[in-house]
DNA sequence: CGCCTGGTTGACCACTATCAAGGTTAGTGG
DNA sequence: CCACTAACCTTGATAGTGGTCAACCAGGCG
């Protein structure tokens, strides 16, 4: 069990009041469970038998290649569920990347519940609708925008995700390392560092430390992010 | 309305029989409506008040970036759903490829169709993972997958797609233009034509005309398509 | 105190995009 | 019937974005 800067982040960001994120889905049925940074939750290809819904900390779910290329899928925080799916069995694996607080749900008693309950029908459905109009956006990302549109419009979400938590937007702690970043958006970490570091030298971000970034200009990076600037727009 | 040949490949391919198509889903709440090629189902922003089953043709959805950068979700086929959102409006725009048959179902019927009726539910919920699936292994295409791997995934899949079809699965027709692939596969129509070509000089494939490929060594197809033989791997 | 993981930066290069030209086919109008 | 046009497809030459390889730094832990 490590305890690093990662520790810190968890403590310092993305505060949920445990009764927001257990209500709905998995407030009775669940099970509490704790993990460290790098645990594995569940393998793709391991029996799909459980839905976890995130209580506390940040989760990575990831596909690999036969050669070790690896795509991040989603990065998941307070709130959000993992592992419904249609299949026999995960079809990603999903590690914790800080220390994890989860509900997990047994998926036959989901299905019971959902059956005769209309409120956790509508949640489950909501969720796997905002999860697949996430993806679709990503599609978009990876298949057309630069690195720099990339790493913006990474930033945004994040920028995002810290007004949901209850922060200003101006400041993002990111408990994920380079190397996950840049799989998340189909880069190389270099290439991630890179992007950052000329964020920071033009005075759009400020970097305190590697998992801390502070968003100077929102507007500039939002504008990156929707490929509003031209391709290759360096400034 | 254009009578070229994908006119024909409309006739040729993709034979479904209606009442599969019909069944589930809209079966006795939707309204048959038909569209000629380039039709618009509906525009990225409009009101997401319909929900479109695909009896007959293809349908192809895409997103814009403002400078005219696309990128290719989807196309749909015989059965597929189109236009589940969970969001006001449409998140994509649906364009139809080919002479095409749907089931038009409005979407408060639909919900209140859910609600009463557990069969539909879970076609509904089922056809949503399913999409999520597709497009999650969208996301490792187009994150982490060389050109060549790309195009094999694309022509694997096309060949489940036709085997669901009735056919072989050796025998491919693509009522799509290469535009339409590149922007698929985060390509552009170059690169799809050059690698194309280059797996019709392997003998991987031929291609009798830029409509039609066969697949002459689906097994090789299928390795390149899982990045099975290393990067950049010519032969 | 030294190793190991993660981060940063530089030099170089390759994959794929861009730019350009020519070919093919279907549909159109004389 | 046959040029003419407009998509669409194909192939070649060149260039650029981001990848690869490499070196070095910083911090945490054994």
């Amino acid at each position: 069990m490590r305890h690093t800067n990662r520790e810190t982040l968890e403590h310092t960001g993305a505060v949920v009041h445990p009764l927001n994120a257990e209500q709905g889905v998995g407030m009775a049925i669940g099970k509490v469970s704790t993990h460290s940074p790098k645990d594995t939750l569940f393998w793709e290809g391991d029996p799909a038998d459980d839905v976890f819904k995130v209580i506390r900390g940040t989760v990575c779910l990831y596909q690999l290649l036969p050669d070790g290329r690896r795509q991040v899928s989603r990065f998941c925080h307070a709130g959000d569920l993992i592992g419904l799916t249609a299949t026999e069995t995960y079809p990603y694996t999903a590690d914790a990347l800080t220390n994890l607080t989860t509900v997990r749900i047994r998926r036959s008693q989901l299905d019971t519940e959902m059956e005769g309950n209309p409120a956790v029908r509508g949640d489950v459905l909501r969720a796997i609708q905002d999860e697949l109009n996430r993806t679709q956006n990503q599609l978009l990302l990876l298949g057309r925008k630069t690195a720099v549109e990339r790493v913006a419009s990474f930033l945004s979400a994040m920028s995002e995700q810290a007004m949901r938590d209850g922060g200003d937007g101006r400041a993002v702690e990111l408990p994920m390392t380079r190397v996950d970043i840049a799989d998340y958006l189909g880069l190389t970490h270099e290439t991630v560092c890179r992007v950052l570091g000329q964020l920071k030298r033009d005075g759009v971000v400020g970097i305190p430390d590697p998992h801390r970034i502070e968003l100077r200009q929102l507007d500039v990076l939002e504008d990156f992010a929707e490929g509003e600037c031209g391709i290759g727009c360096a400034a």
